[in-house]
DNA sequence: CAAATAAAGGATATATGGGTCTTTTATTCG
DNA sequence: CGAATAAAAGACCCATATATCCTTTATTTG
């Protein structure tokens, strides 16, 4: 009767705390005062160990900036502000998402195409070339305007 | 210096075999000759277990057809062949995954939005309504004319 | 009816993502 | 320098998706 359903998501957990995060950097850090990870998990409402994995998992890939020790804590240096978002994705969710079969065949193209290949394909690239030319910088800009929500 | 990445997906493997499994019996199958279990497995190369699961879930949801015994095994009737395909993505992956927000905050909504909302909600909806539109006889057709594989 | 067949159903195992905890390293400050 | 602080790192646990196995039910055929 009923159905039990696997709750996929286009954006792993990992990735969609690791986007949040690095907006929240952008718009609450400055190279004068760093933010820790306690404070970011609460404002959040993230696990705070998740986060500090995931944190340094950005870090060991030079997308955000930080240093230990007592008001140490993440910030964005220039370089880290112009990174991409799919950048971000990238490293959390892996390369691959972007250029998978929807229906999880080995290979993806309009030479080797699933049913659904040209039915959906505009869709999924589209996304993609939406995240390749957003920076974290602009993202984080649009956060002041309106009634943005993290 | 190396990443766990979390291998994300847009539809979840269950979900996929599905929709595979339903156009390959909408080609293979008639009222006359009905497809089994096996065949599908081997043919598809899915673990057969898995798959029948699978179909199971499929038809007691009334997507496809079955009868048991010698003989038996799925098959589309004229209800069944047009199911839409966001109504098996519904019934495999849950009701959601086309409404919920890419950050995964609790609301998705232009009132309510996410940084991201405005630049990805295109995307989303347009792929959504595609499968919204999108039969399984449709579909099936696809792969007679050109190179579609399964 | 009995035997064979194939789906339905349920119980269980495995892999992975998500989440927690503890220890180590680097930095600041008294 | 020594204490305090916070990130880095690694070990570990839990929930869920994925996968397998076994039993039951329905159907066909001889
Ligand atoms: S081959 Fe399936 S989406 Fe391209
Ligand atoms: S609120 Fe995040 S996608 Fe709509």
């Amino acid at each position: 009767m009923t159905t039990t359903q696997s709750e996929s998501h286009v954006l792993s957990k990992s990735c969609q705390y690791a986007l949040r995060a690095v907006v929240y950097v952008a718009r609450h850090a400055s190279s004068s005062h760093l933010i820790g990870a306690q404070e970011m998990a609460e404002s959040l409402e993230i696990p705070k160990h998740f986060l500090s994995k995931i944190l340094q998992q950005l870090t060991r890939n030079q997308l955000v900036s930080s240093t230990k020790g007592p008001h140490g804590g993440f910030y964005l240096n220039d370089v880290n502000e112009l990174t991409t978002i799919d950048r971000i994705v990238e490293v959390m969710d892996g390369p691959g998402l972007f250029k998978a079969c929807v229906l999880g065949l080995p290979e993806c193209s309009s030479t080797h195409p699933c049913p659904l290949h040209f039915e959906v394909v505009e869709y999924r690239d589209g996304f993609y070339h939406k995240l390749k030319r957003l920076t974290v910088k602009e993202l984080a800009q649009f956060v002041h305007k309106g009634q943005i929500h993290l």
